[in-house]
DNA sequence: GCGCAGTTGACAACCCGTTAACAGGTCGTT
DNA sequence: AACGACCTGTTAACGGGTTGTCAACTGCGC
């Protein structure tokens, strides 16, 4: 299921939002300051990220300006009622959503829903059929000639990057930041080695690719 | 700039958004109740919609509904404090934030900000078409007579500056500055290699150019 | 210790920006 | 009208950087 960062200085919030969000199914891993939030956002990358404003060290606001260097996660931010003022600025700094402590567990759970269910891929786009192979978005599979073909967890995530984007080109710079972090955002000997692997494991004529194209010198997509 | 609608049966709540709004270079539509906000959605195509949950008619958890049914367009909604259930439901229905009322403007205002932010990578599908070819800038893509044309990193580049700021001439200076940085204000040889070299591969008369112009000793532009 | 995945290095093939040289055209001057 | 200076258009070669590919290495989990 889903995997949730929840960022919160105070030790009991942490442990009934780890107790309630494990309950439902989701990996929950936790934060206590902002330091730590970024150093496990950039090695776990979670699928929604819960922070609390009122942070010892970095403030809020900059944990979320942070993220948003390299990564487009959706981030719910849990603030006090009448701190008008840091809404906004946390809003503006790229924040999806917030919640006025204190909350329920209903309503922390039903944002934390709709964060999920904006980046989810729509029901109908997530399946990719090409003359050659079929990916599955949702299910994380693909499969080519009726077989199930097996992507390692990087293979998948830069083709899951790819086709989300199908049609456009992504940047290698971006590529490399969503895919393995925000710290490897120029090893592009990476990419040439995957996006090699990929070719191999679904391209018809790997040495000739038709769906995985690389523009020399601006990036790489995926064509359709 | 962006289209709102807001939907809401107080008069006097109508009036205060829709001139705050338009103060702020939004196209504003209004509607008072459901009926009329998925019929003017259906026929305007709002960029972001301002939904009062307490709506005489239809249920404002229904309109959600209604325009989940056709279109992802962001909706902000509009709730009074202890509504929790309502909130709840309306998240789930498909709306992507909410503001409880009393509100302030300012918290509004960054929320639709937020909410367009949200959309606009999507939304910003500037597409050029002219009668000889189409330039899809975020895409980065080029297609000529159905075909797919390559540009490499730097013709890309000039196109991209030139197409951006189409119908206006672009000083030779700031072409080269932009393009290639600021130290190459006075490399006139690259702005002539790279203009033909674009003119070659997307002009019908690469000799008689009519979208990629040089206006002599002054600067280029695009016409389309 | 075995197997899998990710990381790293090496190298050839290729691509692209740079550069130079020259032809054509325009404009001002004589 | 003739001339030359200057700007523009065009082409081709060079060299450095990027890409594709392979293989060996490392680290982790079973």
């Amino acid at each position: 299921m889903s995997r949730v960062l929840v960022v919160d200085d105070e030790p009991q919030i942490r442990r009934a939002l780890s107790i309630n969000l494990r309950a439902r199914g989701y990996d929950v891993e936790v934060a206590q300051d902002g330091e730590r939030a970024l150093e496990l956002a950039a090695r776990k990358h979670p699928d929604v990220v819960v922070l609390d404003l009122g942070l010892p060290g970095i403030d809020g606001v900059d944990v979320i300006r942070g993220l948003r260097g390299w990564t487009q996660v959706p981030i719910v931010v849990l603030s006090v009622r009448d701190a008008e003022d840091d809404k906004v600025a946390a809003l503006d700094a790229g924040a999806d959503d917030f919640v006025t402590k204190p909350f329920g567990m209903d309503e922390l759970l039903a944002r934390l829903r709709a964060a999920l269910r904006r980046t989810a891929p729509a029901e109908e786009d997530a399946v990719i059929d090409t003359a050659d192979f079929t990916i599955d978005l949702a299910a994380k599979k693909v499969q080519r000639n009726g077989e199930e073909v097996r992507l390692t967890p990087t293979e998948w995530h830069l083709v899951e990057v790819l086709v989300r984007n199908r049609g456009r080109l992504v940047a290698q710079t971006q590529l490399l930041q969503e895919v393995w972090g925000p710290q490897y955002h120029d090893e592009t000997n990476y990419l040439r080695v995957f996006m090699a692997q990929v070719r191999r494991k679904l391209e018809p004529e790997p040495a000739h690719p038709r769906y995985f194209i690389t523009e020399p010198g601006m990036g790489d997509r995926f064509e359709p």
